[in-house]
DNA sequence: TATGAATGAGGTTTCATTCAT
DNA sequence: CATGAATGAAACCTCATTCAT
């Protein structure tokens, strides 16, 4: 999911004193600075994103926090949009991978619900502020255009849990008065809530936190 | 809260019983018809910030869907942030008093809960637009300034769910592994997120929403 | 400026027990409360234009200080203009008259100026409010079309000012190394400006601001 | 401070020697050219706001005159405020600093005035701009917080000029039958409006204008 | 590639004025 | 005559984006 780079371009200025391979001359970037550049970029957006929210982010309050000037921002993305998609693709894609696994890893379908929630309560800590704009601005990712991707993988995660449920009161584990779709809105919902209770908002480590939501969702409140 | 936009309505319960008693013209601005603009006022602004969410909504799209120019909506409320108090107070209120009632008529605290989601569920089922925004723009809705009060209660239900979780837990009817913060707060997220299930956006029922809410935070999917 | 409340108008219940004197019909409100309504609002209008300037009053300043809504003043005038005009307009003629009949009692132009004074800064004690608008707006009265007499009479105070110091310059009594187009707007200033000094603003009685102003302008500062 | 429109201006200063040294094209922004764009727009507005009043300038105005959309100018100044404190500011302080450095000069009182009065009409001389908007939006200005600097400069005028006077009463220089504050009032007064008598407004020299003020402040209308 | 200035559209709010009742 | 709602223009300011340098 990593947009290409692009390559640095021709450098105009750059006068070329002999045929020798000056991959770098004293003000070209070197691929790997470039890079680094971005992503210094997109870490600064995901934190002010996670803390304002999308809509109220300004480019300038991203500028600000890289030390750019909002403009320059435009020389490595096309626009606000664009950094939102390269920000929330990625760790999309990776949440699905892991669940994919997971599925693969066992035919027990309180097992993959299991898995699956300790999986992805570990990628939401790797990245908290991701998950957080994941959560808090859902209803904006929708209508952006650009983002159906990250659209697109939510409903994917929501179908394969749905799926699971299914197979589950199928095969006589889960019980049968439960609505595959409510619940699995419901197990995605708080799967990835769980940024709360995870530093830097909450206390809780990711074990804990999966084994919180497995005990809920799972084997309910009630003493047995 | 009727959404829909509704012609001004000639005060549908009154029966004019002769051609005389002509105590209002069909545009005398009675003091039923002042509340009834206002209402108007609110009923349409709640639809857009609930599809469109609060930042995206601007006043303009509202007076839009009142018919009216925005500057105008400014002889009702003072500011855009007026209209959001106005909407989402009342309602929250409601929702804590419901609450309430069901705290005082049972110490069993699964019963509470049980009672407690059902009544949230019914709140949300007759105002599903407040619950959505409510849901979606939380994190505006914090630092909005204003709305304290809306924040204040949304707090005060949660301390409401985890003292329940907490009395369940000593009284040897809730599980002792669950963590009373971690739970109270799905509990709540679950119940305000209500409003994806029942119309307009889903086909459940509120009895169907609420008990399958119970079933899974209560008893959990597995089968016993 | 009496801002005097008045009584609260003709009393709508009012029936005349014959059927001859209908100056008022049951609804009809005399001549005489017309013109009490009219001077209430006048009077309201001056104190707040004098407080917050001409340009930062809103015709709802106005109402909501006569207790009445801003629409309403339409009725009694047709434009905010109007209102200033017909506060600025009687006060500046007022003070030309007083002027005039100064410049009618007396020949010599010291006494002129001397008596002037003390009549400018007597119509000043009995309005100050109006002589501070006309003093601190007097820039926007000057372009706001429809106070032209406003604006004339304040050249024309100058014009008597200025032929009054050139009179006594040709008579030997005044010092003949002064320009009387400088002075003359030199006295028009301070003798405007003396609403600074009186009630409510400040603490001195008329006499002793015409007296200093007399001093200043006529024998200058320096002890002789 | 040029009122002037003035083209962009190629540095009037800079003479290039040779057709080579091409160290700036014309559209460069070095740091010249940037103290003189925010110079520019001050000039733009200083005029526009003596022309117009504070209130009554718009900062579209303030831009058409400069050739600049009204938003554009938020990149220079944080507010309208703003570029009135930018404006009148540093003017002040030149004043004040003019009149300490009279102060500083001579013991006696009479020559302190005589000499502050020219000092202070060949500032305004020198900015008459400034002078206009500093008399005739006094009253604005006062309320407009961000200008307590102003305000407090010329309430610190005014002190100076009453000690001043005071002490010139004290030493016996000055008639003992004036009122310092009325008297310290109206010189301010006189010398803040000496504006109006010079260019472009009026046509007197600044030493006319002075000597005027001292003739008729200090020695009085009077022939002695 | 970074900068700083500029654009242009649009956001919330204010306000003099009109008008049906 | 008063009311209260509505209008429409305009005010100040914000912001994503573009572009010359």
């Amino acid at each position: 999911m990593n947009a290409a780079p692009a390559p640095p371009a021709p450098v105009p200025g750059t006068v070329t004193l002999g045929p020798v391979t000056r991959s770098s001359s004293p003000r070209t970037p070197t691929r790997a600075s470039v890079v680094a550049r971005r992503q210094q970029i997109l870490d600064a957006a995901t934190v002010v994103f996670a803390e304002k929210g999308i809509l109220a982010t300004t480019v300038r309050d991203i500028g600000d926090r890289v030390g750019m000037h909002s403009g320059s921002l435009y020389h490595h993305f096309p626009s606000k949009e664009a950094m939102i998609a390269a920000i929330l693709t990625p760790s999309v894609a990776t949440l699905i991978d892991a669940f994919d696994r997971i599925v693969a890893t066992t035919d027990d379908p309180v097992e993959v619900l299991r898995n699956g929630i300790e999986a992805a309560v570990r990628q939401t800590a790797a990245d908290p502020q991701v998950a957080r704009i994941l959560h808090q601005d859902q209803h904006h990712i929708t209508d952006l255009a650009g983002l159906h991707e990250v659209v697109r993988a939510r409903r994917e995660m929501r179908d394969r849990i749905e799926a699971t449920v299914e197979r589950g009161i199928a095969d006589g584990l889960l019980r049968d008065d439960v609505d595959p779709r409510i619940t699995s809105k419901a197990v995605l919902d708080l799967v990835l809530a769980a940024f709360r209770h995870l530093p830097p908002l909450g206390t809780a480590t990711p074990a804990q936190v999966a084994q919180q939501l497995s005990a809920l969702l799972i084997d309910g409140l009630r003493r047995t």
